[in-house]
DNA sequence: TGCAAACTTACATCACGTGTACTTTTATGG
DNA sequence: CCATAAAAGTACACGTGATGTAAGTTTGCA
C-alpha cells in the first residue's frame, strides 16, 4: 500500500503551503482585516470556495502550525519519565514548547506570526482559545501520569499556575519589545518561579 | 447640571436592558448561533443597525456584564492595603471575583452565562481574550502598588499562576458538573495551592 | 415654539462562511 | 490504453455579521 505519497497528496500538500504562505505575505505586507480571502485564494491560484476546504476560517490559516506544534508536544507529554515530579514533567513540557518556538532555522517566521497573532484581536482570541483546550488536555495527560497521587483540581491547579505564568511572561516581555531571546528568556524566569512555588507544596513535591 | 438621568438616559438604558435581556432568552431559548441579530432587535423593537449601536458585536451583548464586573474588580484592586504582600493581593482579587460570581440575587443568570459561554467557542474565545487582557491590567496594577519590589516578569509570574489556577480550577469544575457551591470551592482550592506556592517564593512571601 | 443635538432608521455594501450541483483531475483495473 | 469511479476543484447562490451614510425622528433647552 502506497508508501509514496502519491501526485494527489503531494498537489494538495503544495496547494496547502501555498495558501499559507501567501496569506502570511498577504497580511504582513496590507494587514489581517485588509486582505481578503478571495486574494489569498488568488494568490494560491485556487478559487475562494477550495481555501475553505483547506482551512476552516481566516484565522486557521495563521494558527494551523500555532496547533500541529502544540499537538505534537501534548503527545511526547503524555508519559512520565522516571522519578519525575509533576513539576518536572510541566517543566519538560514548557522547555518543549520553548524549544519549537526558539531553535528552528524558521525563526523569523515564527516570531512575525507572534506578532501577528498578538496585535490582532480574533487572532488573539483563537490563539487562547488553543492554549486553554490545550490546558484541558494537559491536565488529563497529568492525571494519567499519576494516577491516585492527584485529584482534578490539584492537576489544574498545577498546570493552570505553570502554563499562565508562562503567557503572560511571553505576552509582558513581548509587550515591551527586546529581542527574542531576552522574551524567552523573561518567560523562563516566570516560569522558574511558578514552579519553584509549586515544588513547595506538598501533592506536587515529588 | 443634571443629576437626574434624564429622559433619554433612561430610554437608552432601557433599551439596553431590553436587548440584553431579549437576546439572552433568546439565546437559551434556541441557541446562539441559531438567534440573529435582526431577531434580538425585533425582539426589542428596534432596528438591527441600532443593536450594533450598543453593542459592537453580537458577543458583546453576552459578555458586556462580565466586563463590567471586571473592570470594577480591577479598579478596587489598584490599591494595597497596609501589610499587604503581593500574594495578600491576588488572593483579595480572587476573593472579589469569587462574590461576583456568588453572592449576586443574580446567581440563575450568572450560571446560565456561564454555561452559554462555555459551550459557545467564540464566547469562550471572547471571553478568554477579556480575562487576559484584565491580566495585563492586572500586572501594571500589581507593579504599581509594590514600587520596586517587583519587576515585570515577577509581576506577570504571580498574576499568570494564580489567575491560570483559577481559570482552569473553575473550567475542570464545570466540566465535570456538580453544584455552581462545589465548583467555587473547587476554584478556591487551586487558587490556595496557586498561592501556597506564590507564598514559599522570594520576591512574594511579604 | 423653534432650534440643535442626539438618537434611530432604512438602505446599501462588504466579507466570512456554507450548501450544492457541475466540471476537472487522479487513481485503478481490465 | 481506455473506461470508470473516486477525489478535488469550481461556479453560483445564499445567509449572517458588521459598517457607512444619509435621511428621519425624538429629546433637551432656550
Amino acid at each position: 500500500m502506497g508508501e509514496i505519497p502519491g501526485l494527489r497528496e503531494r498537489k494538495k500538500l503544495r496547494t496547502r503551503h501555498a495558501l499559507i504562505a501567501g496569506a502570511l505575505r498577504l497580511f504582513l505586507e496590507k494587514g489581517y482585516e485588509q486582505t481578503t480571502v478571495s486574494e489569498i485564494a488568488m494568490a494560491a491560484d485556487v478559487s475562494t470556495r477550495t481555501f475553505f476546504s483547506y482551512f476552516a476560517s481566516k484565522e486557521e490559516v495563521v494558527l494551523c502550525n500555532a496547533r500541529e506544534s502544540l499537538d505534537h508536544i501534548l503527545r511526547t507529554f503524555a508519559e512520565r519519565l522516571p522519578g519525575e515530579s509533576p513539576a518536572d514533567l510541566l517543566s519538560r513540557a514548557v522547555e518543549m514548547i520553548f524549544e519549537a518556538l526558539a531553535d528552528d532555522e524558521r525563526g523569523w517566521e515564527i516570531a512575525e506570526v507572534n506578532r501577528l497573532v498578538m496585535t490582532v484581536p480574533s487572532l488573539r482570541a483563537q490563539a487562547l482559545l488553543l492554549m486553554f483546550d490545550a490546558q484541558h488536555r494537559m491536565v488529563d495527560a497529568l492525571q494519567r501520569a499519576f494516577p491516585g497521587e492527584l485529584d482534578a483540581i490539584e492537576a489544574a491547579a498545577a498546570v493552570g499556575s505553570v502554563i499562565g505564568a508562562a503567557k503572560l511572561g511571553i505576552s509582558v516581555g513581548l509587550k515591551q519589545g527586546g529581542p527574542s531571546q531576552e522574551v524567552i528568556g523573561g518567560c523562563r524566569r516566570a516560569v522558574g518561579l511558578a514552579l519553584a512555588g509549586l515544588r513547595a507544596v506538598a501533592p506536587f513535591e515529588s
